[in-house]
DNA sequence: AAACGGTGTTGCCTCTTACGCAACAATGCG
DNA sequence: CGCATTGTTGCGTAAGAGGCAACACCGTTT
């Protein structure tokens, strides 16, 4: 198995700055870009298209495709001859998120959160016609009573309400709009109109900001959580006194929460937008240190300039 | 990379025609193996339990541990040092299943069964020599573990799994059928003349009532989806506990089940047969050539395409 | 404490195996 | 009907993977 070594004739041989951190299996290595490279390009990729993109041969993609074909991670569209990913790997998925549960999933973040925004998180999830609190990190001033575990809360009042209501489908949410909206505070949004309006907003900016439609005093920012479905399951909140949460403190908490949601939707699979074709080469926005980590589908990929011709291959020697 | 020769120390080394199918990586088949593995076992593997279980080494598992968990396939829990399944498998997971447009196309579908059912409902498709459910939607009782997406479920014992025996052809159902089929309850349906004769009659009635025949206590009643090409391409179901399904309830949702399995293959392009003669006359299935079978699928797999419709392309416009 | 059985990781060396090559089928297109 | 492009496969080679064993770490036991 000699490595292609995609032209770059320099003369850094051993330059590489370093190989794999330590003992890293080059096929499985290559297996896995093969796959992620699927979530990067379109749902269908054909052998050739891959091999350019990763800069491997034809052959060696080939098998790498039907390696993982005969163990169900993709599968071969017949007429196209090309591949799409298989459900083996929806399989493996299932029990990969089965065993951890969306609060244990997010209980980390919630940590963290409360430690960096030095106010009350919470998690929310729908049940009924109202959000109940099933997790919650207090934040270190001591300011109760902004709600508890089991708490319910209203969903047009509240900023773990809010993500939730715009999950429902636009059916479900025509028809709960029906009701009457009780008034807790004069800021409370009864308005249905206003309401959908609200709700798109948050869709389109990634949070909410609800300030004493509930409680006098109290104010929070919320988000919605999204699983590998791309659909709302559950929300994130920091609440806190209105008077300590100032528009300044708002606006970072409003970063904060945005991308902790972002966070867990990610961990819950979630996948930020199938990019349809497009030569997006744009490196991805948000990158999560942890994902850092990971080989990054582009890291060699670099010069795919193998067009049909010169193949490459020698370089030095 | 030497072959550890597990036992089985034949001297034929050289006399070998042909191996494994043809070209396979055998560091990503182990690799394969290794993350099936965590489906058999528990949730969490060691890196010497994996080794045991396999047959490898423990350096090998070690590296292929390695290697996945930089991948992001798998994550080590720091604790106990020990693996379990990683999230990048979910996003994968979430794009092989949402890439299959019959998922997008059902689930409107499925969430209003799920609403008037009150009971919980799923999507399956076929996928080697099982039944995976690709989407579910639960219903409001808090009875959960009927399932989750990407869970596997033996053909002729579920009542997702019996319309997709029934879309194999003759030919293929006969060969399946000569395999001993496991009985998991009492319950079980393991003749191959009473399996015939049950599809025969589900696909009279349009809908088949499976009580008990895999997990106790669980009842579920299954219909066929078809395509614009008239065949059976996913299944789905309404599932309960049986103590809350009686017969009353079972006979609407059978009606229920039914007619919304007509309209989701209306939406597929199906078009109800104007006359009914002509009928075995199947078409083979699109077969992938070179694929066949999962390794660790036990005996033959007949695995048909899962081909969800026209692939033109985009979803959704 | 020290010794023990248990884990998972890593350097080295060898041999196997995965890769590149190129010839080969199989379609799609002009 | 060629021409262009796809995906697959046999072959030979050397590079990469795996076995071995020493190592670093725990958590228990003596």
């Amino acid at each position: 198995m000699q490595t292609e070594t995609v032209s770059d004739g320099n003369a850094e041989a051993e330059l590489r700055p370093r190989r794999s951190p330590s003992g890293s299996i080059q096929s499985v290595e290559r297996a896995i870009l093969l796959l992620k490279e699927f979530g990067l390009s379109g749902p269908e990729l054909g052998v050739t298209e891959a091999s350019k993109r990763l800069g491997l041969h034809k052959s060696t993609v080939s098998r790498l495709l039907g390696t993982l074909e005969r163990g169900g991670f993709v599968e071969q569209i017949s007429d196209t001859r090309r591949y799409r990913l298989g459900l083996q790997l929806a399989s493996l998925a299932g029990l990969a998120v089965t065993q951890l549960d969306l609060s244990s999933a997010a209980r980390p973040y919630l940590v963290n959160l409360a430690a960096q925004s030095e106010e009350t998180a919470t998690l929310s999830v729908l049940d009924g016609d109202e959000a109940v609190n099933i997790d919650q990190v207090p934040g270190p001033h001591p300011v109760k009573d902004l709600g508890w575990i089991g708490r319910r809360l209203p969903l047009h009042a509240s900023a773990g309400g809010k993500p939730l209501l715009a999950s429902l489908s636009a059916e479900q949410l025509e028809r709960w709009l029906q009701q009457p909206l009780p008034a807790y505070t004069e800021r409370t949004v009864t308005s249905p109109e206003q309401l959908r309006r609200e709700l798109q907003e948050m869709l389109a900016c990634g949070y909410v900001i609800v300030s004493e439609e509930y409680e006098p005093g109290l104010t929070a920012v919320g988000a919605p959580v999204y699983d590998y479905h791309r659909e709302i399951v559950a929300s994130i909140t920091i609440s806190g006194p209105t008077f300590r949460l100032h528009p300044e403190q708002l606006e970072t908490a409003a970063r904060l929460i945005k991308d902790t949601a972002e966070r867990i939707s990610a961990r819950l699979g979630y996948t930020p937008q199938q990019t349809s074709e497009r030569k997006d080469t744009r490196p991805y926005p948000h990158v999560s240190a942890r994902t850092a980590r990971h080989w990054d589908a582009r890291q060699q990929v670099v010069q795919t300039g193998v067009a049909a011709g010169p193949t490459n291959g020698e370089t030095r020697g």
